[in-house]
DNA sequence: CGCAATAGTGACTAAGTAGTCACTATTGGA
DNA sequence: TCCAATAGTGACTACTTAGTCACTATTGCG
């Protein structure tokens, strides 16, 4: 089975759950949109949770694989956390549907669909987050949070500046520098 | 027409909606679960549309009203914004549904359904953040990134103390901590 | 009480829906 | 070229859905 023709099917399902939801997005339109018959569909995918599923997992690495480029995991901290940020922000706003298709992906009934393949191609992020709460750069809270945390601020700048009229590259920034406030060390003085 | 038995058809829809996502909830189910026959619920609302909408609405309100309770809208900044911070948090502890279903609904395809009612009352929150910027406690920052930064935060705090097993009051007091800290005015070094 | 206005009902309809399967088309190896 | 294995098809089935409507039950007023 070509494997072309299954991300033709991808394609066009995360264009149509990203605008409408997944719920609310028949199998048929998907097949129209990916010019395949009815059929067709369910030979690559064996029902329709598995294609949402499949969906998550294509938008999911196509955003993760966009971040990796061009990044050296061993990089200092503050230049990699800064990378991340920029590439993601700049994916997201690239790829409105997809973005949308994920937040609702982790809003509904699968919220707690887990992928380990996912989870391994992400593990360099917290590592390097360790590596910076080592170094005292980083405030010493739970990398769980630590993640949250970004993830929160990462979606709450996308939501900005596609929302706000204000100048992309100004937002990410000031957003940027909130989100390490929230996670700077705490201030001892010292002499 | 009775108000209880509308209250009733709203809590049950928002009881499914939470569990299994709007676009999943039969009507069926909803008029079942609320004890009254199928044609009873469009009595009440025009279609399922109407009734998703007034069933955020009722979440919402209900969330709001937690939130002012015993709160005085003139009291100092830092008091008035923990005094929000810990009763949303509560609230949507004690409420898992009403806060899914909430979540489900503003990234659905309703996201940009206004509410002037529910934004009213809400408005006192506004005004003491401006009030805050004005003696300098808070950066100034526009207010709608103010105030999607609160809300950003406490969704993750919400998500952080439900799913990891952490002690609800510590978290909520550290995670506050950060939210502080990102909207804290820049710290020019005074003599 | 009498009875009209109001509230409530659930079998029903018309429109979809996911998924199947008997079939056709295409491919690539001998 | 031939033909078997592979890929693709869409009419079809069995089921679910939102919403209706002719009817029944309840209310409250004179």
């Amino acid at each position: 089975m070509p494997a072309d023709k299954r991300q033709r099917i991808l394609d066009a399902a995360i264009g149509l759950f990203g605008d409408q939801g997944f719920d609310n997005t028949p199998t048929s339109a998907i097949s129209a949109a990916a010019g395949i018959g009815t059929g067709t569909l369910f030979k690559y995918f064996a029902d329709k949770d598995a294609l949402i599923r499949e969906a998550y997992v294509a938008a999911k690495s196509g955003m993760i694989a966009a971040i990796k480029e061009g990044l050296n995991p061993m990089e200092d901290f503050p230049v990699l956390f800064k990378h991340v940020w920029d590439r993601a922000i700049d994916w997201s706003l690239r790829h409105p549907q997809k973005h949308m298709f994920m937040a609702q992906f982790k809003n509904s009934r699968f919220r707690h669909y887990h992928n380990e393949a996912l989870e391994q191609e992400f593990l360099f992020f917290y590592v390097a987050l360790k590596g910076a709460q080592e170094t005292g750069r980083v405030a010493d809270l739970p990398v769980e949070l630590l993640d949250m945390n970004f993830t929160g601020f990462f979606n709450m700048a996308v939501e900005y500046i596609s929302n706000q009229s204000v100048n992309p590259e100004k937002a990410r920034n000031l957003i940027f520098s909130m989100l390490m406030k929230s996670i700077g060390p705490d201030q001892h003085q010292e002499s």
